[in-house]
DNA sequence: CAGAATCCCTGGTGATACTG
DNA sequence: CAGTATCACCAGGGATTCTG
């Protein structure tokens, strides 16, 4: 998929001048924060990332867990067994990005509080 | 466009536990952490915003800003002026999502650091 | 189990032209 | 200036099937 990486790689490169659009270029992705946001508990497996994340399809975590590969947030680590097992975890790069999948969390907290009592 | 309204709610409902998908279906548009990003510093005018934001397209600019004021976070002042005046400003709900605009402005420093300088 | 390959279609996005 | 309206494109993403 070099449509997306074009994509990215252009927004990375024709930033102007905002560090925002820096990271979006690499969490951007529909899904990325969600995911990385769990492997912040540990490495998991495929389907576990598949099962906390049920509104995005098999094949969308995969292109997703592939780009965050590419930017060198994730680390891929292959189990050469029957059945296959495949886990994924967060490299020391990705691990900086904390800071911010926790502040996300947090204001999401707040705001569904708000949203589901508005009067309270 | 109340399809992506219809995507961003059945979102925000059906989260599975994870209020960063809470989040994400708020500030979650291609281009909102950054336009929320650049409000921080006050209000600003749309041909600011425009030009703050070169990439994007002012009719992507409006839609997102819309989809923004719709969720509560930010508020459009309109000037009853010849020629026309328009500003927006982030709400104080808007400006709880600060934390989590700095922090995604610290880390796409970092990265961009990291990405220029590699072997540094 | 983890993922690749394929088909298909929706809708997100750009470009352009127009308006108050 | 700050949008709106319209057309057109095609890439993003869903559903399904298949494999090692």
């Amino acid at each position: 998929m070099d449509a997306a990486e074009t994509k990215r790689a252009r927004r990375r490169a024709g930033r102007t001048g905002c560090a925002v659009e820096t990271t979006l270029s690499v969490i951007g992705g529909t899904w990325k924060p969600v995911l990385l946001f769990h492997l912040l508990d540990g490495k998991l497996r495929f389907n576990a990332l598949c099962r906390l994340t049920p509104a995005a399809t098999p094949r969308m975590i995969t292109l997703q867990l592939r780009e965050l590969e590419a930017d060198g947030v994730i680390r891929r680590i292959v189990y050469p067994e029957v059945p296959p097992k495949v886990e994924y975890e967060l490299t020391p790069l990705g691990r900086t990005l904390e800071p911010v999948l926790l502040s996300m969390r947090a204001w999401g907290e707040t705001f569904a509080g708000r949203a589901e009592a508005p009067a309270g």
